[in-house]
DNA sequence: CGATTCTTTGAAAACAGTCAATCTGTGTGG
DNA sequence: CCACACAGATTGACTGTTTTCAAAGAATCG
């Protein structure tokens, strides 16, 4: 499992195996079932959390009980709720794994001690959160400027396969539509 | 100008007067008149850009002409295309001043250059970042789950007085809907 | 003051949401 | 293996919201 991580990390740059080991000291692997949940809504989230299989959901719900998904994170990709990691506070969403799935977490603590010990750490944990800010953006873009269709077309064409390991009206809610909606913009663009 | 910089740095963490001349040796400040492109798409940007006076607007323009709106940045801000800083690419977003405006600018390899020698100015930076894409989110979840009123009663609640110096259409388009339903909302609202 | 930009309003059309019913596929227990 | 329950997807009719288009009114700037 911790194999998974290692071989992302030296697809960004080079490490040495002390450093991937120094790693691996710090790092716990985590086995979630299917609607399994990772952190709850209004629990501290503490950790830096990969995903070496499966998927997860980040949502919040609402005053109505409908969620809205704010992210997903397939293998290969970072979990979390960044607001409650830097602030301390209660954690807005609920993340859940959608299938079964493995979580490598790393507890804030040594996180950084790792980004400080680490230079090499230090420059892809960077490199993704740039990364990550400039899909924040993109996202943000697609939401305020496009329509239904488009926005979806959208989507399959940033996550190409991904929308058949999903259900659709998890689908629908990270766009901000109806499950309906979605359901019939997919009709029309047949 | 550069004051202005150096206070907000201070604000953030200590800096010695050195490391503040470092920083301020590598910066250049820019006047912009109201409606002056700091960015235009299609360019490629290389700064780092920190909002003295003013304020700016980052957004896109659709096949149709319309602008979207994907970020504001007022004094003691950022601003930039971070797509484009990080990957070389051409930017995809405009960057012009809403009000006669100041920026200080430093060049992406000073700045990468001062983050690698100042701890404290990497670890000030790092924050901002991750401040960033807590805001990012935020402004997804938004966006995503909330109908038109709700998303302006949220705009004036995140940037109280700001919506006095914006034109409102300008806000409309921050927020995804048009000029028209904002006007609407805001009767509705009295 | 005149020109321009911004805001508001109304009416119609397009779009997306809601509610309720039906259809589909999957998996479980008998 | 079948019957059934269940979750997900689709559809139709209706409602509500937002956009579009056009025009008029207000505010701002040189």
């Amino acid at each position: 499992m911790f194999d998974v991580f290692a071989k992302y990390l030296l697809s960004k740059a080079d490490f040495t195996p002390a450093e991937l080991q120094r790693i691996e000291a710090v790092s716990q692997l985590k086995a979630l079932r299917k609607r399994e949940v990772l952190l709850r809504a209004g629990d501290v989230w503490t950790y830096n959390a990969f995903v070496t299989h499966g998927g997860l959901r980040t949502y919040a719900t609402d005053a109505k009980g409908a969620e809205h998904i704010i992210n997903f994170s397939v293998e290969n990709w970072w979990a979390g709720d960044q607001q409650s990691l830097a602030s301390g506070e209660p954690a807005r969403y609920t993340i859940e794994a959608i299938e079964p799935s493995t979580v490598l977490l790393i507890h804030k603590q040594d996180f950084d001690e790792l980004r400080r010990a680490l230079p090499v750490f230090d420059q892809v944990i960077n490199t993704i959160i740039y990364r990550s800010l400039t899909a924040s953006q993109n996202r943000i873009h697609a939401a305020i400027s496009y329509s239904a269709e488009e926005k979806y077309r959208a989507f399959l064409q940033q996550f190409p396969g991904f929308a058949l390991r999903l259900p659709q009206h998890m689908v629908a809610s990270y766009l901000g539509m109806t499950t309906e909606t979605l359901s019939r913009v997919r009709r029309n663009m047949q």
